[in-house]
DNA sequence: GGACAAATTGCACCCGGGTGTAATTGTCAT
DNA sequence: ATGACAATTACACCCGGGTGCAATTTGTCC
């Protein structure tokens, strides 16, 4: 159950917010949960909360929607049912989305392990806004460099799957570094045929050079 | 002092073992440092070990021949004169070696730092040797990227000062997307004299494409 | 000055990608 | 059958990079 914090915004605000940044912030403690809600809202993030992982991940589950824009995690190591370090590991399987831990008497061990695993900070209670605001900072902007990244894969999969078989054909066999006239030969079609396919195969995917086109072609060669 | 464990090898076996990697050990107990140099000797890297931090940037800067292949350095948090997290600030000013941290009496606080700073991995005393292997081959690891990355550059700007001041200028205007006929315009050179300085500036730059050029040429740009 | 080497250049050509045009072929609906 | 339309093709160019060859200029040393 996601509560916003903060509510009675306008509908632009919200919008604006999740451009910015959607943090998913879990703790058993309600007043800890209110307290860091309020201080991201404040920052212009937006925020779901939940007193629990199994509570996130039951919303997870439920809300096949996955709303758009970066987002991160920030959750409290201890935990009743599922503790930090067991969430990082079920929601890994699903999606890649950076996370941020927080704990005020989790000893060096914890910390090691969660590091080792990869968050992207560790944050002691107390801590103070800016630090709390710091690794935000950080861990947003690595969802968002991942996202794009895999936007730019999406897209061009996307662009891929628009060209007829011939183009594709065409399309590998440049990739794999055939000039023009041994395709031609190879397919027993005429050069001019090919230099058409190679034409229409870089528009559609958006390309205007073959360098350019052989960048972004890893993805074709399976 | 560095102290070379398991002494009586032969050259060529110390010189395998530099190839393998190097592993600076720092820690205040001499036992200790025995017996980390002895498990790190016997899985084939060379090892130096010193009882501070002060001993160790003493050798750095007296020992001003830094020997050759990947490098990391093991050390310690709590230490008398200079603590761990401090030779980070002080070695990372001159030179960038993964740093691996080990503890046994650190709270999380100290971990969290470490990690922050940038640190492999942090080691919890007691760990036993697949946890000290597995962090130092880590280590190790990333030190031979860097290392490569770094190296490819040298012998970039190296190739590039062998360039005569035509060949450079050249380079220059190439990298910057201008064709032959526009550069020898504005150099106020003939065509061929453009094309001849272009294929000598591939040729030392050990370089066979335009693209392949330009991949490596915004170290030109200035 | 003269000789010799090096730098510079013009010319002519190859190669491969990209493009326009028009002709040919094939398919489909009328 | 025939007209329409798309796919395919040949031919003929342009463009820019790369190369070989020989001539020319420049510089330098005796």
């Amino acid at each position: 159950m996601a509560q916003q914090y903060i509510p009675g915004y306008s509908e632009e605000k919200l919008q604006r917010r999740h451009v910015q940044g959607r943090v998913v912030v879990i703790d058993d403690d309600p007043d800890v949960l209110a307290a860091l809600a309020a201080v991201l809202e404040h920052s212009g993030y937006a925020c779901e909360t939940y007193q629990s992982a199994l509570a996130y991940l039951h919303a997870l589950s439920s809300n096949h929607s996955c709303l758009p824009g970066p987002v991160c995690i920030l959750c409290d190591v201890k935990m009743p049912e599922i503790d930090g370090l067991a969430l990082q590991r079920l929601i890994a399987t699903r999606i890649d989305i950076p996370l941020l831990m927080m704990s005020g008497s989790s000893n060096a061990k914890d910390v090691v392990e969660a590091f080792r695993y990869g968050i992207v900070d560790f944050l002691i209670k107390p801590f103070d806004n800016d630090d709390l605001l710091a690794a935000v900072a950080k861990a947003i902007n690595i969802s968002a460099e991942r996202q794009a990244r895999q936007q730019a894969n999406v897209e061009l999969l996307r662009r891929m799957a628009t060209l007829t078989k011939r183009e594709s054909e065409v399309a590998r066999r440049v990739a794999a570094g055939q000039i023009s006239r041994v395709i031609a030969a190879d397919l027993g079609i005429g050069l001019r045929t090919v230099k058409l396919y190679r034409q229409r195969m870089m528009e559609k995917l958006g390309v205007e050079t073959v360098e350019e086109f052989l960048r972004i072609a890893d993805v074709i060669t399976r």
